[in-house]
RNA sequence: CGGGGCGUAGCGCAGCCCGGUAGCGCAUCUGCUUUGGGAGCAGAGGGUCGCAGGUUCGAAUCCUGCCGCCCCGACCA
């Protein structure tokens, strides 16, 4: 992509409503823009971003034998009626009436719809277990959002619901969503830390809290030192191996690990103290095992080998893509910008020519951009009639793994230089050399 | 929902107390000079001062109501 022609709106003044660090730098990065309170569109840089994390999402969710389908963002009240949450559910559900009076909703999550779907068709325990998952827009009516889009009211979320005959498989299924989301974290560059949380509204008894670190987080939490290296599982883990993934999980929670509403102050002193980590974190996912809570009431059942008819058991897995999007600038940036992660960066290379006319630079330019491109490299290619000290300022900012910085003074000795963005490394090489290292 | 604050050009702000018809920096446009860490000079365009009412000869400024946004707290799959 060349810049010149992109839409990429660099703010140099932070815009004042904005605090928090994900916030500023999204918004002069050119990735958000706030239309409303907790509400935002995503312009071209941000939609990148957002798509790479539901690919990963996507990816990993795939692999552990979910199975995408897309519910609308709409439902209709009666259906939480059944459920008894329509009434449960405070002002944090929107309600909108129609044309003809009807109550609907704007849906804030999709356990009623998901069942309604799930009991209209599945009747046997031959076709457990099932794991439906989506990503779709929710909205929740916040009393006051803020921190931009880390707490926002309209957010894309990824929910998944497992249907199983009984409780036993209710756990394989809530595991595998458990390592599922280990390894959809670690790929976007995020030590992840699962915590066992409260259930909430939803209800159950088996929940954790995926919490990232990061010293801006918003919540305070406390965990044992091990689990910043424990291994993550493989990509050819075996979602099918029920004892395998159950050690996983066990090892996962083999430490203690608490959000501050759940702390217990005795059992974390008993870390030892050079072992206790005490830091901030972000939640950028939740699991649940809620057993019969919606399919009772909605009966949804199926028949058991030997002929009864009972309720499935389920649970829910949510990720919040949009507010990793910030959660991830939250865990990476220094005071000049963003720094991506290389799997969820909207570009993976940026070309800076710090000379535009000049015949060599252009060339050198040129060449790099289209090799890069032809071998499917995503490249940023500045080519704005700008001065170098705003080139290096904005590929900064939004945070580019690599850069490239292409000017008459290197190309005297044949050289460009490729620049890290995460370690501040740059390197003066040829232009070939820089071709095998960013095609790589 | 309680407390605090803000709304003046795309962004950041001054002007408001003490009423006289709007200004600064950045950004944008034109020209010239410049070109390896957010350039310089000269010129130009851009504003129903959040909205509505009121007071006044006259309102960005004073008064009333409303709307929007932010921060702290409560709340929070």
């Amino acid at each position: 992509m060349r810049l010149s022609r992109y839409f990429l709106p660099i703010l140099r003044e932070t815009p004042k409503e904005a605090e928090v660090v994900s916030h500023r730098l999204m918004l002069r990065a050119g990735m958000l823009r706030q239309e409303a309170a907790g509400i935002y569109a995503f312009l071209p840089l941000g939609f990148r971003v957002l798509q790479k994390i539901c690919r990963i999402v996507r990816e990993e969710q795939d692999r552990s034998g979910a199975i995408e389908l897309l519910m609308p963002t709409i439902q209709s009240a009666d259906l939480w009626r059944e459920s008894g949450r329509y009434d449960a559910y405070g002002k944090e559900m929107l309600r909108i009436t129609d044309r003809h009076d009807r109550e609907m909703l704007y849906g804030p999550t999709n356990e009623e719809m998901i069942t309604e779907i799930f009991r209209a068709y599945v009747k046997s325990y031959k076709d457990l277990p099932l794991n439906l998952y989506h990503i779709q827009w929710k909205f929740r009516d916040e009393v006051r959002p803020r921190f931009g889009l880390m707490r926002g009211r309209e957010f894309l979320m990824k929910d998944a619901y497992s249907f199983d005959v009984d409780q036993a498989g209710a756990r394989h299924s809530y595991n595998k969503m458990f390592v599922a989301y280990l390894r959809t974290f670690a790929r976007m560059g995020l030590k992840s830390i699962p915590m066992r949380a409260e259930s909430g509204p939803i209800g159950g008894n088996l929940s954790h809290e995926f919490i990232i670190l990061a010293s801006t987080g918003e919540s305070e939490v406390f965990c044992h030192k091990d689990y910043l290296d424990m291994p993550v599982p493989p990509a050819d883990v075996d979602f099918d191996d029920v004892a395998g993934l159950q050690r996983i999980v066990d090892q996962w929670t083999s430490r203690y690990a608490a959000t501050a509403d759940m702390h217990d102050v005795a059992a974390f002193n008993d870390i030892p103290p050079d072992q206790r980590v005490s830091a901030r974190g972000i939640e950028v996912g939740h699991i649940f095992y809620f057993g019969t809570k919606y399919s009772a009431p909605m009966k949804a059942t199926v028949a058991t080998p030997d002929g009864r008819e009972v309720p499935v058991h389920s649970g829910s897995y949510g990720i919040g893509p949009s507010r990793l999007v910030a959660a991830i600038i939250e865990a990476s940036h220094d005071e000049s910008g963003i720094i991506w992660p290389e799997p969820v960066a909207p570009f993976k290379v940026m070309i800076l020519n710090l000379k535009r006319g000049d015949a060599a630079t252009d060339g050198a330019c040129e060449r790099l951009y289209r090799d890069l491109s032809a071998q499917g490299v995503e490249t940023l290619y500045d080519d704005r009639d700008e001065r170098p000290g705003a080139k290096f300022a904005t590929a900064d900012l939004i945070g580019i793994p690599w850069q490239v910085l292409v000017g008459p003074r290197g190309l005297a000795e044949g050289k460009v230089e490729v620049k890290h963005r995460a370690s501040g490394r740059r390197e003066p090489m040829s232009v070939e050399a820089a071709l095998a290292l960013l095609a790589r």
